[in-house]
DNA sequence: AATGAATGAGGGTTCATTCAT
DNA sequence: TATGAATGAACCCTCATTCAT
């Protein structure tokens, strides 16, 4: 956690901190970001860097706790635009076309999510993971359950399932498309741009199948996507 | 690339370098690595290291290329064993357990495959995976068009999506037993040791759901695994 | 020396500097203490400290200076319980037997000598052992004359060489108990707890063999002394 | 332990470090020492040490040990040049003068001495005073065997707390005269330079008069001693 | 072909002290 | 008078790589 000092500070100080360390930490990671240069970037001295926080691994904590908690705040106002109560994998298709848009329009956010994401340092990685895990279910299980009652998945669905395909879905989703040989199959990290939005759609076919209902009125969208590849 | 100096090596001297090599890397994932504990370990001269190897990048690349070498081996005899020809998701059960078996009784090679996916250093994992993902899909693949031949699949089943889920979920199944954290839905890192069957029963019953044929005569097995959870 | 800022200050915030700073003294030395651990400990802002003192150096010879002054304080006590009119090499004995006593039950006392004792830094170790030294001689000079006076002592003892080897002896009576390898010969540092008692005998009776009078009445207790080592 | 690679090093190198340490650390002790320092002093890159030594503990094992095995050394071939078999405290006189004589002629391995009395890390201090002791037992102890067997000593001379004596009273002797505030009594931090002699035959009056023989024939030096002081 | 000594930048962290508020 | 933020040098140690032998 931050020191007292830290949240007494001054905002242009912090955010040079902020910026500095958030650059750092995207480009290299937990274990490979360096102090030094978060301080010569920040223009700060290295000293003061513990004024704030309590050792690297608390800087790079918050860093990415205010990070992840941007990510969800702007998913949340997102999702609330979106009309959650629609269709359920309607609305997941435009929620995750969204999700995509974030990420190519925040690279920064991208590369703390990826750097999270490989961090070497089981220590470091695992209370990141838990803070970014947390964030999606309590976003995503709400979401589900309602479906889930409205009747937009099938009784049996098995929820935890979808849950867990989510949390692989997604951080693809927002990765893949910048990093080389991550999506040897359906082609994300290729030039053309339009092909996220296409992948989005085939993975809420697949996931449309595995656990929609079968009320044919629902299954509109499903069919549709389902002649989205080719 | 290894040198052709490596090439003519014998092998007691390759081994001790493998060997070495494959612990230090599995233990600390190639920015952690230290080849210093590796020359030392397979008592070899530190400059020796650069006569077969061109960097550090080289050796690591070398080794992981080794590594998933051998698991790919070891699970296309499995697969032979296995009887590919049985109905599809029936063996793909069969196939995800002995895939799960094979990393809890093989700790290095799960701390490589780990090591490789938690790499900070973004071009050192990109190279491996794109390895990785070679293996996989060239085993994979000709399974799942067989299936499709048989008629296990749905005649309009996107199998490009269903081996994109696969390259998420075998990784997934393979460490999370291990790595803290890593599955916050399922609870595959938790003590009870007969939950990964459990697991793969669920993920394989989402994949039957999606892509199966309506064949009745596949669904038993379906159905079964429907129920598996709850 | 201490400011005058120091003098007028409360004493309550005076002593709780002098309990934090004794006890981080006493635990890590001058070089190794810290201010930032003392200020902290203190409830006390670090500038503060250096509005009571002029720096670390002026510090610490305060806390000795008050800790020796203490350890005077009690002993001066002691000797008037117990009687210092008696023959001189039986009341030393018991005095040595107190003062071994008081540093076993007195942690950071010892800790606060031994720390003093060890110092690397020349400058404030000889500042600091002068004012021992002298709190030392002041009172065991008076002391000694006395039992010259009463002829305790051989008119011709060298009194000052008596002096000289108890400002050895003391520091290592107080110390090797607890410092390992101190005293390698009479085995001080060993666990059996009366070790202490039996040492203090054995010197007191070199001494009293060394300086002590001839005249049979005074020579009871240092001929037992002799017997007590094997 | 030094490296093998130390024991492979060139005369001139080796000497270069051992100088630069012997000074860092004579004058700063362990703790306060700097690797920094002695690798630029030396000449030589700040990793090199680390090739000749394990760690800074390791390097100031090994110059403690150099050092204090010459000051054996030296004071073995004296010893031999003095006549041990003469009466006892009159070789221990002589024998005391020149190893005064020896750290007045020897600022360096009389600061390594004072370092290592005085180091504030434990650990550190109780190995090389372990070293330490164990030399100045190993020469001092036959002597006095020798001496009480001769029939220097008394019978019932409590020998181990000779050498305790001796243990305490040489470093005084060797190291007093160079610090000040050591000596509050016998003036050994005076200028005069021949304190040192006076004080040495004031000791050994003391010792003479507590451990020596009664016998007269061995008496004279004794009463001569006790008359030097004045 | 094999060696292993030498390099020196860089790692995170602590520290006593200053000084504007 | 009290504060505590800011400083930046210094700490020990590790590292991949080079190159003369």
């Amino acid at each position: 956690m931050p020191t007292v000092t830290w949240s007494r500070l001054g905002g242009e100080r912090r955010s040079a901190v902020v910026d500095a360390a958030e650059a750092e930490f995207a480009a290299h990671g937990f274990s490979g970001g360096s102090l030094n240069v978060i301080a010569r970037r920040a223009g700060v001295a290295k000293g003061s860097l513990f004024q704030y926080f309590a050792d690297k691994r608390d800087l790079y904590a918050y860093i990415t706790d205010v990070g992840s908690q941007r990510v969800r705040d702007y998913m949340e106002y997102q999702i609330h635009e979106l009309e959650p109560d629609r269709p359920f994998f309607e609305f997941l298709t435009d929620l995750l076309d969204v999700w995509v848009a974030y990420f190519a329009d925040h690279p920064r956010d991208r590369a703390l999510h990826a750097a999270s994401s490989f961090e070497v340092d089981t220590d470091a990685r695992v209370s990141v993971r838990a803070v970014v895990h947390r964030h999606y279910l309590e976003v995503l299980r709400p979401l589900v359950h309602a479906a889930r009652t409205r009747g937009d998945l099938r009784p049996d669905a098995d929820i935890d399932a979808l849950l867990s395909l989510l949390l692989m879905l997604m951080p693809h989703l927002a990765l893949a498309p910048y990093v080389r040989g991550m999506d040897p199959v359906l082609g994300l990290d290729e030039l053309s741009s339009e092909q996220p939005i296409l992948v989005v759609r085939r993975y809420v076919a697949v996931l449309s199948a595995a656990f929609g209902s079968t009320n044919p009125s629902h299954r509109t969208t499903t069919i549709a996507q389902g002649e989205a590849h080719g």
